[in-house]
DNA sequence: TATAAGCTTAGAGTTAACTCTAAGGTCAAT
DNA sequence: ATTGACCTTAGAGTTAACTCTAAGCTTATA
């Protein structure tokens, strides 16, 4: 039975994040002693194991909610549930990733239209770009 | 002079978001009525389209204020500091993508291990890769 | 028996970029 | 003069996934 910094330890949560993901429904401590301290049995803590490996994949809380639910009752779900949410995670993965790509090819290109020197800006390439709208949009704008 | 939802509908951003902009400095109407509407002329038109531009590249908003001092004061500043922040938004899109790419090889490898048919999960491939971490990890988790 | 490390809870704060609400003022057209 | 569309502000809400704080127990160690 471990403690929750144990469990921590294992797996690379926080103690914080572990009750985070409790008070999502994802982590649970089979065991409480009296005074209210969390022990995690193998069982919890192989759940604590799947939570991270999916979450490292890239998974969703929600999504992982999903693939928890199926995994307490495996006979009752089919592979194809699991699929479902995997392939809709990789089309995710590849809208984003041809977003960011899209991103890529504008800045690259500006980066390759300026000299970057000490000279003024004045007559910067990239400020002209960016006056004029010279750039392929219509991309979802947002951070890295 | 364009009134707050004719600088909307040419640059496509909301009276809403324009007003949030102009909170963070980006966007200013240079002339105000007497009962405090907004009133822009060419030039804010001009930042406008500019902040637009910058935004649907992919630049934050505190990457495009840094653009837009650049932009007031062409004189008084270098190409080079346009292409720093340029290429350091480059290198942030080239590691988003790199997790991404990570992720969706895993993702791919997942679902062509899985039959993904109506059999119970019970012996899910993909079930049974989380289950026991047989997955590439050590990538930033986050949604895509 | 102290002391420190670690545990508990509820709840607030963080980040980015919006997005919306409420309550009320303005303006152009009928 | 009335209607309806549009404008104003301050401030709250949204999303995802944490992350931290405060105040107070518990437990292991010296």
């Amino acid at each position: 039975m471990l403690k929750i910094s144990e469990l921590g330890a294992r797996t690379g949560l926080s103690p914080h994040t572990i009750r985070f993901y409790e008070k999502h429904g994802l982590i649970e401590a089979s065991t409480r002693t009296e005074a209210g301290y969390r022990y995690y049995n193998d069982s919890d803590v192989r759940r604590a194991e799947f939570v991270k490996t999916a979450r490292n994949i890239g998974f969703s809380l929600d999504d992982i909610g999903q693939l928890l639910s199926i995994r307490v009752d495996k006979e009752s779900h089919s592979c194809q549930e699991v699929t479902d949410i995997t392939r809709h995670k990789l089309n995710e993965v590849n809208e984003r990733i041809a977003e960011l790509e899209s991103m890529r090819t504008t800045l690259s290109r500006l980066l390759a239209s300026c000299c970057g020197g000490p000279e003024q800006a004045t007559h910067c390439s990239i400020m002209d770009a960016l006056d004029n709208g010279e750039v392929e949009t219509r991309q979802r704008a947002g951070t890295a």
